[in-house]
DNA sequence: GGGGTGTTTGACATTGATGTCAAATATGGC
DNA sequence: GCCATATTTGACATCAATGTCAAACACCCC
């Protein structure tokens, strides 16, 4: 029962992430986070350095298992297919009902934003990620002309990371996916070649 | 120094929204509130039912006084123009250094939706007033042919809203305006008459 | 197979927040 | 001017979360 390391520390960070991703962070206690992974409440203090440590690498793996499908959506040479998926696997990320209503990384930089730095820089790091892996997909279109003139590719990525964050926040608000799909289905009007 | 209430109600809700605008509302205790509003802790008790009651009333309130002028800007018969004012309203809003970056109505929808249902649906009965009153815009621009054929004015509300809601997020999380201002200006093109 | 290493476990003290209460006190009505 | 009413105030008990620690213990390596 004791000696070597018990749990998975992957399959630990997900009964976290989980938790914390429910409940919000200033809700959830180290005994609750303790019994979603299974753990003595001790053990959690032994291996990691307390709750805010928990959160930091809770976003990361969000990120990862979370982020890492929707950014790859983007790619597709079509920036208006690229952008079409990016919101669709948010939609289906969404629509999973192993997952909580919203998403933990928004819900993070709202909570922490005007009292914890560091998870904010953590989460302001990964919108960053997101913006740039949006904007990448738009200078490429434009330099095959793909995108109309005028059209600043910095704005345009700016525009859809905020598209699929309000999705977030009216997933969370309202409970079910009719206004996140009209506003993804809304926002890509935008791309539409007549315009 | 007793006898009779001694505090401004207004000036009491509006200093405790100011609190759990920028803390959030699980990182807030009554004593941050009672602090803030410069009144006893125990007054508070006296006064109101709690931290949640307390939530609620500053819910209210942060919908009068911040969603009301955002709301005013809708009157506006061209669409367009109704749209662009209400945006411009929210980026004014969090233009004001007075009040703390974001929206206080994400925050708890984001922080309470998975938890508390009673905040959570009082968020949801502003997030839907402010959806009808775009709707209505909608609708009314569609009867005087403002507005483009096989649009669906609720589609379109509800993309206002999470706009809006993205804004706020990105604000939070960004700490300026420009992905703000990047936000609004883009959402505006979909109402350009070239379409 | 035995000792060292590192983990688990439950207990502990500490801290902080909550909600209640009785006493003190100021105001308004009579 | 005095009493009733309602609020303020500080104290109090309770509860819950935190972080620490020493002892128990299992595994790995020599």
């Amino acid at each position: 029962m004791a000696g070597v390391r018990k749990f998975d520390e992957a399959a630990l960070l997900d009964a976290v992430l989980q938790v914390f991703w429910q409940q919000g962070y200033e809700a959830t206690t180290m005994a609750d986070l303790a019994k979603a992974a299974g753990v003595q409440r001790g053990s959690l203090y032994h291996a990691y350095d307390g709750k805010e440590d928990l959160l930091l690498r809770a976003l990361d793996r969000y990120a990862e298992r979370q982020g890492g499908p929707v950014l790859a959506a983007l790619a597709n040479s079509d920036p208006r297919k690229a952008v079409a998926k990016f919101l669709d696997a948010h939609l289906r990320r969404m629509a999973d009902p192993e997952n909580p209503a919203g998403c933990l990384m928004c819900q993070t930089a709202l909570e922490c934003g005007g009292r914890d730095p560091v998870p904010a820089e953590r989460v302001r790091h990964h919108f960053l990620r997101t913006e740039g892996a949006l904007r990448a997909v738009f200078e490429r279109a434009r330099q095959e002309g793909t995108l109309p003139d005028g059209i600043d590719p910095q704005a345009l990525a700016r525009f859809y990371l905020g598209v699929s964050r309000g999705m977030a926040v009216l997933h969370r608000a309202y409970g079910d996916l009719d206004a996140v799909r009209d506003l993804a289905q809304q926002s890509l009007r935008l791309l539409e070649p007549s315009s």
